[in-house]
RNA sequence: GCACCUGUAGCUUAAUUGGAUAGAGCACCUGACUACGGAUCAGGAGGUUAGGGGUUCGACUCCCUUCAGGUGCACCA
């Protein structure tokens, strides 16, 4: 039983001994108490006033007075307004850190539940942009919390392996490519797929404005140009199963899965499995099939299949071509199907960009139709687009922010802001590239990660991330100083921690935000949200370097009083330390 | 045109889901024991929470409306 638990269920007695009214849990709102006010844990009296029939100062006294003696760990209260202020003894805070520096604190032990990411789903005809790199970080997070919280995890990557913009690439490396290959320009093999990409659609462009100075109108000359037949040409040969477009796809797509896996490994994300759009596009029919039956779905006269969605304020939706060939939607419900198949989980979530939004509110609203038992699971996690200053990246036009070269860039301004501090002068030259790399990406990760998902990122290049106030390093450095503390103190883990005298203020703070760690993963979890994750980070290192400026730990004059703060210093610390691992940052031991 | 999302200090953002005087960081100004690590700390200035109405003890939060920005409304994926 928690403490706040008992405050909760002696209040709900109070109230029904007092007034005689009976009450639920979550009619008892607790809040942290505002710093300017003493206790540290606050009840909201304003809702009780209906039954005491007296002032809000008066109910918090009464109730104020029964919750001081029925609770040993209450020692104190005061009461403004509507707001009862209780104060917890030393001896409650003081013993809370015996559990928060235990290893466990914070990672849940398993629900028996299962849940499935699904994040990056890059496209094979270009290399990741910063975009991408907004995406594998809240997935990659996101599945961190979702463990801690209890969860087993599957993260998965959708690949677009094939279409339209891929032949796009295919042809142009066929036409103006001169068998150039990843080793014989030193390219890597997503860069040199994506530059054909960008020749194709200047190439493309340039017969387009011939044919219009010929006298088509755009719109034919869009249609004609003879690049774009060819490409479509070049997938209905993939589709058909040719063997030389085929093997050209093959070739072309494995330069750039090498080439990823780099960007991958740089941003420290992995997968657990991994689908391919070439073997589930044609998914699908097989539900189709089972919506007719159900009368879920309806056929149209030139046999089409359809969804009335109209009842639930969206459209009629086609679900299969009169032809009989697959839509995206249909590829979808397939795909969900199959994952479902594969591994039972009891939720799913689908990192996608925002702009997709309708589409997975349709696909959910017809796999429930269907009835499928674990529709309910389903979430679209959707997250902002990220802009830059010019407007939209537009990968076509080359106006992108390409990820490899930004974490290249991160890592520089890494290395030029710590030789500015000139610190590191005892780094082996190993780890001193160790460092830039743990720096700049925790810079560039947090940086992303802060922001809540939904909201619309502006990304401004010539304005280089900072290092300073709510940032990775930030963080990263109050890690770094700890540990040069407990190395210097000598300090070794103590079976548990007491204290002789009273706790200053800027500790027991200190002990609160710690104490709030687990409630704070289990809403990051709840919400999927790496943004909470992140606060609580900026929050604790700032409480423990406001600690750290007031109070002297290796120069404590009582030897227990030292021992206490370095108890409490190892264990912000571990707790940085793992709130930073859910964010996917490592922190350094010195910096 | 219809639907969805967003709008908080110059900039980037928070607010325990309806609670106290809207809290931080950057940038700007002032200051910090000749340091247990100054990538830090303390202080100052900066707000009609886009505008207007409503709901109630109480609204950044819920409802209505106007404005601004974004996205979607393909037999593309």
């Amino acid at each position: 039983m928690t403490l706040e638990n008992n405050i909760i269920q002696y209040t709900i007695q109070a109230v029904k001994e007092l007034y005689g009214a009976c009450l639920d849990a979550h009619q008892v709102t607790l809040q942290e108490t505002r710093k300017e006010f003493q206790g540290q844990i606050t009840v909201v009296t304003f809702p009780f006033i209906k039954f005491s029939k007296k002032s809000p100062e008066q109910t918090g006294q009464e109730i104020g007075a029964y919750l001081k003696i029925k609770i040993d760990e209450i020692i104190d209260f005061n009461v403004i307004k509507g707001f009862l202020n209780l104060s917890a003894s030393d001896n409650f805070w003081v013993s809370r850190l015996n559990d928060i520096g235990d290893e466990g604190f914070g990672i849940f032990s398993a629900n028996g539940k299962k849940i499935l990411v699904e994040y990056s789903s890059p496209n094979t005809n270009k290399p990741l942009h910063l975009g991408h790199v907004r995406n594998n970080l809240l997935g990659f997070s996101v599945a961190e919390i979702l463990k801690s919280s209890g969860y087993e995890v599957i993260k998965a990557n959708l690949v677009n392996d094939r279409g339209i913009h891929i032949c796009k690439s295919m042809l142009a490396w066929q036409l103006f490519g001169n068998g150039e290959t990843p080793e014989s320009t030193g390219l890597k093999g997503d860069h040199l797929v994506g530059k054909y990409y960008v020749i194709f659609d200047q190439q493309y462009k340039i017969q387009i404005q011939r044919l219009i100075a010929e006298g088509q109108t755009e719109e034919d000359a869009k249609k004609n140009a003879p690049l774009i037949n060819s490409a479509q040409q070049m997938l209905l040969n993939w589709e058909a199963g040719e063997e030389q477009t085929l093997a050209l796809w093959k070739k072309m797509n494995d330069w750039v899965y090498s080439g990823f896996n780099v960007t991958y490994n740089k941003l420290g994300v992995d997968f657990d499995k991994f689908y391919y759009e070439s073997n589930t596009y044609l998914l699908g029919k097989d539900t189709v099939e089972e919506g007719l039956k159900n009368k879920v779905f309806f056929k149209k006269p030139d046999g089409s299949v359809w969804i009335d969605l109209t009842a639930d304020g969206l459209d009629e939706k086609l679900v299969l071509r009169a032809d009989g060939t697959s839509v995206y939607m249909t590829q979808d419900l397939g795909t969900a199907e199959l994952k479902y198949h594969d591994f039972k989980m009891d939720e799913s979530v689908y990192v996608v960009g925002n702009e997709q939004d309708y589409h997975f509110k349709v696909l959910f609203l017809i796999l429930n139709k269907l009835g499928k038992s674990w529709a309910k699971g389903l979430h679209h996690l959707s997250y902002g687009m990220v802009d830059l200053p010019s407007g939209k990246m537009k990968s076509r036009e080359g106006t992108v922010v390409d990820a490899d070269e930004l974490i290249d860039e991160m890592m520089r301004t890494a290395r030029e802001r710590t030789e500015e501090l000139g610190k590191v002068e005892n780094f082996s030259a190993q780890e001193k590239e160790e460092l830039y790399r743990m720096i700049g990406l925790g810079a560039l990760k947090y940086f992303l990660l802060k922001v809540e998902p939904k909201k619309r990122l502006l990304f401004d290049p010539k304005e280089s991330i900072d290092f300073q106030g709510n940032t990775g390093p930030f963080i990263q450095y109050t890690h770094a100083r700890i540990k040069s503390v407990l190395t210097k103190g000598n300090y070794q883990k103590h079976q548990s921690a007491f204290y002789s005298s009273e706790l200053k203020a800027l500790e027991r703070d200190l002990i609160v935000i710690l104490n709030k760690y687990p409630d704070t993963v289990k809403s990051a979890s709840a919400e999927y949200s790496p943004a909470l994750i992140a606060n609580f980070t900026f929050e604790l290192a700032k409480a423990f370097n406001k600690f750290y400026h007031e109070e002297p730990i290796l120069k404590a004059d009582e030897e227990d009083v030292k021992q206490f703060r370095l108890e409490l210093s190892a264990a912000t610390a571990m707790v940085l330390k793992k709130g930073m691992k859910l964010l996917g940052i490592e922190v350094p031991d010195r910096m």
